[in-house]
DNA sequence: TGTACATCAGTGAACGCGCGTTCACTGATGTAC
DNA sequence: TGTACATCAGTGAACGCGCGTTCACTGATGTAC
């Protein structure tokens, strides 16, 4: 069954935003392109007229997902200007947040999987940390104190950190705890805005 | 062939560590029993006899490579008693920690994982986390500044992040500027110790 | 202590299953006239 | 604009392979006397 040009490249399309939320979900190699294409409203035997195998997929979907992210985050700062650090860090490190892994960060999702995936993949990971990084300099240097390169990289470190170990914990109050530990401190580093001690 | 029951116990506390070790670089899916068999000198079928399942081997594994990693970190600490925390800071966000998973900490070698797998799994990692949250609160304590819960969640999430990051990049200046970063920055935030810039 | 037998740790082949990948086929789309 | 044919997006069965798991078997170990 043929389908129209327009409609072939929106399949593609919605295979790789498919794709980007399953391999954040369960990992790379936790969901087979049977279920991804299953996802995406097609069949297995559709995949290889649109990708020449699963890893390009896997370089595709990170690529979208690490997009995403920084989109998000982006998004989530702009809509509260005044407060623009603390935003950053109370968003992602929300307890929605973590329970919804598919639609959140790549990096918490997944740069444990693109440690042990070929270049392809890496490299895209490479540009979305250099993205996100740009992201936290801008957000923090809108506080009293200056940021700089270092100064993002401690951030995003400690709420990719905190976000991971508590999603790992099995524990509510331990994995809470985590949070907004991690959140106040990297608020608190970088503003006149103090938050609340929880 | 039979072999005795000493010999037994032997070869299962031999599987198991085997597994820790290639578990943290593969991941749970990225290993077969097959391989880890191999890897303990048995053949696959003996697995059987030793475990009920491979998410059983994962339970033992995990809680096998979370001690080690608490127990290989408090001994990096106390070889350099004088600057505990800097100590902890650079040996945690090493090149040579960075590069050798299999070897080093289970938390950010697995905790992206753990958060996918079972009750059995999360628990280990519940008490994995609580037992470095421990040592860090102790380690910084040792600084002039006193350290809580919060601040040895703080300053795990920081290595954490910043090591699971340094592994995923592709390119060795940006990985190796993301783990100075974070270790200057947990060694000053608990120190009189300063470390000197890089 | 020595012998006879039961136990059981480990072997290796086999199981069904889902994986990534290939392919002959279908039939709607796109094109040539 | 209408017709005839070539193209090719998607289908679904099939491929070999490695997975987790099972099992009949082997032969050294452990035990009973």
């Amino acid at each position: 069954m043929r389908v129209s040009r327009k409609q072939a490249e929106m399949n593609r399309e919605h295979v790789i935003d498919v794709a980007s939320r399953l391999f954040r979900e369960h990992g790379f190699d936790g969901i087979g392109l049977d279920d991804l294409m299953k996802g995406a409203g097609l069949t297995r035997g559709a995949f290889y007229g649109q990708f020449p195998s699963k890893a390009a997929l896997a370089e595709e979907a990170s690529e979208r997902a690490l997009t995403q992210s920084v989109n998000k985050l982006a998004d989530a700062v702009s809509a509260d200007a005044d407060r623009p650090v603390s935003t950053l860090a109370n968003y992602y490190l929300s307890v929605a947040h973590r329970d919804f892994a598919s639609g959140g960060c790549a990096l918490a999702a997944l740069a444990s999987d693109a440690a042990r995936e070929g270049d392809g993949v890496r490299s895209k990971f490479t540009e979305g940390v250099e993205a996100h990084l740009e992201l936290f300099e801008d957000v923090l240097s809108s506080s009293p104190r200056r940021a700089d390169f270092d100064d993002a990289a401690v951030a995003l470190s400690t709420l990719v950190g905190a976000l991971i170990l508590a999603r790992a914990v099995n524990d509510e109050t331990l994995s809470r705890r985590i949070l907004a530990a991690a959140a106040r401190a990297v608020a608190d580093d970088f503003s006149s805005e103090k938050s609340a001690r929880t």
